[in-house]
RNA sequence: GGAGAAAUACCCAAGUCUGGUUGAAGGGACCGGUCUUGAAAACCGGGAGGUCGGAAACGGCGCGGGGGUUCGAAUCCCUCUUUCUCCGCCA
């Protein structure tokens, strides 16, 4: 979401920037923001000159009423009833304007960065870099999923039964390596400084729209039945909400955080649920990283936080490499965005298994969330990024760790929270 | 889930019964000074108080959120949320 005033001011800049996100059909909508805004700031005028007039002749009746003077206070009270009509017809085209202005400016998107390729959309994207040598070995690799059953380690069959498509069990010493690796990810982001948090799996409908469009609340969000409360697609929205209406002190910037939480998602839409494997489900584990900064240190901390990933993924002997979304790919909320991707020696190509973002002030100004600084307040910073996203960086794990006995290597980071075992798997 | 109490500015805290110069007493913190080798403590002095518009003057909103009554609401009514205490239930 961008400041109706900037808007206002760089007709041109915000018109260049929907032709680059190919938003050519929402064109018009920036100058019929623009003057609803005028004719709201107007009108804005008017109500309170009027209740400036109410309230001085308000508190006039209050001391006329105490010098007993009740017919004059009583002429006086005609003229406030009065005033209150006409403001109550201009509060309501004034309210009628703003939620037209806000509807509009919840569509108009984010001034993408300078950066950003351009592009129509995800077939556009663009490889930045690689990291690691992507091996394909002399023997073949099979579908994660087989890998999996062949050791005991995942039971698709009876989530079925339980939950039904898109759900799973994790088995033995396959959960354990799931959980090793979520608890290895914690731990390396412990150790770059973040703060680890553990938020709320559902929050209240308030926070949800505050973090995301409507059509992306129908396609992921779960709804709990009777309650205001939805269950979380990402620990990013109960770790952004926790700051709505706050004005944090400047000091306390960077705000650097990690957290962990079950994330459940809907998929409609998207690319449906994988029937048989692991890649798409409706539930999955995440170790995220969230940083509030102030506006001019976002890109830094954006190529920081990317690199963290990385590094994450390079120290399990899994070869990556980043993809820059390109400017038509890139969600209406983001400045800026690339996925780190996982070498999937079976396919021979690379998959998804992060995404970095900086959002500018985006998610700040619809939240209202503010650092207060020397010179006034003003909108933070937000991004956020994965740090591991399983049983995803699983499969990532087991592929490029698979051997040609059918057993899977622990990568050496792994070990202490595997008990020590070098492998699993072994006969 | 039941019963009660509460929510006031950065923090503590008056005001709410009895509606009217209440931007909202009083503290603390903050800034300047005295004292001190320096600091703390004590004492003296000081401005600003949240937020939005405005260059400013000034003005609007604002006492947990939303709604209502009224000429006028921190104060009365409804509703929601949160916190605390007690009971119940439970990892």
């Amino acid at each position: 979401m961008l400041d109706i005033k900037f808007v206002k001011e760089n007709k041109e800049l915000v018109k260049e920037n929907l032709k680059k996100k190919f938003q050519e059909e929402k064109l018009p909508l920036v100058d019929e923001v623009s003057e609803k805004y005028t004719k709201k700031t107007t009108l804005q005028q008017q109500i309170d000159d009027l209740r400036k007039e109410r309230n001085q002749t308000s508190s006039e009746i209050g001391t006329l009423l105490k010098n007993g003077k009740k017919e004059e206070a009583e002429q006086k009270k005609e003229r406030v009833v009065e005033i209150n009509n006409t403001l109550t017809k201009l509060e309501q085209e004034k309210e009628e304007l703003e939620t037209k202005i806000k509807e509009i400016m919840m569509i108009i998107p984010q001034m993408i960065d300078d950066s950003v390729p351009i592009g129509k959309d995800d077939s556009e994207n663009v490889e930045i870099e690689k990291f690691g040598e992507p091996i394909v070995p002399d023997y073949e690799i099979p579908y994660h999923a087989d890998i999996c059953e062949a050791l005991n380690g995942l039971d698709k069959e009876s989530a079925g039964r339980t939950s039904g498509n898109g759900f799973y069990y994790l088995m033995g010493d396959i959960a354990r390596l799931h959980s090793a690796m979520l608890s290895y990810a914690r731990d390396f982001m412990i150790d770059k400084g973040f703060t680890y948090c553990i938020p709320p799996f559902m929050i209240r409908s308030d926070v949800v729209t505050g973090v995301m469009s409507f059509a992306e609340m129908d396609a992921m969000m779960y709804k709990i039945e009777d309650e205001d409360l939805y269950l979380i697609g990402t620990s990013e929205h109960s770790m952004i909400g926790k700051f709505k209406d706050q004005i944090v002190k400047e000091e306390e910037l960077p705000i650097t955080l990690t957290s962990y939480s079950p994330c459940f998602r809907k998929e409609v839409g998207a690319h449906g649920i994988e029937e048989r494997g692991l890649y798409r489900v409706h539930q999955f584990e995440k170790q995220e990283m969230v940083v509030l900064c102030k506006p001019e240190e976002a890109m830094e901390w954006y190529h920081k936080m990317w690199k963290f990933t990385v590094d994450f993924f390079r120290s399990l002997d899994v070869p990556v490499r980043t993809l820059e979304c390109c400017s038509g790919d890139l969600a209406d909320l983001k400045v800026k965005s690339c996925d780190v991707e996982a070498w999937s020696p079976r396919q021979q190509k690379y998959f998804e298994v992060g995404s970095c973002s900086t959002l500018g002030d985006a998610q700040a100004r619809r939240l209202s969330i503010r650092a207060k600084g020397e010179n006034g307040n003003y909108l933070v910073a937000t991004l956020n990024n994965t740090v591991l996203a399983t049983p995803r960086g699983l499969i990532a794990v087991i592929e490029n760790n698979y051997e040609k006995d059918g057993s899977i290597k622990i990568p050496k980071a792994l070990r202490p929270y595997m008990g020590g075992k070098e492998k699993i798997g072994v006969k």
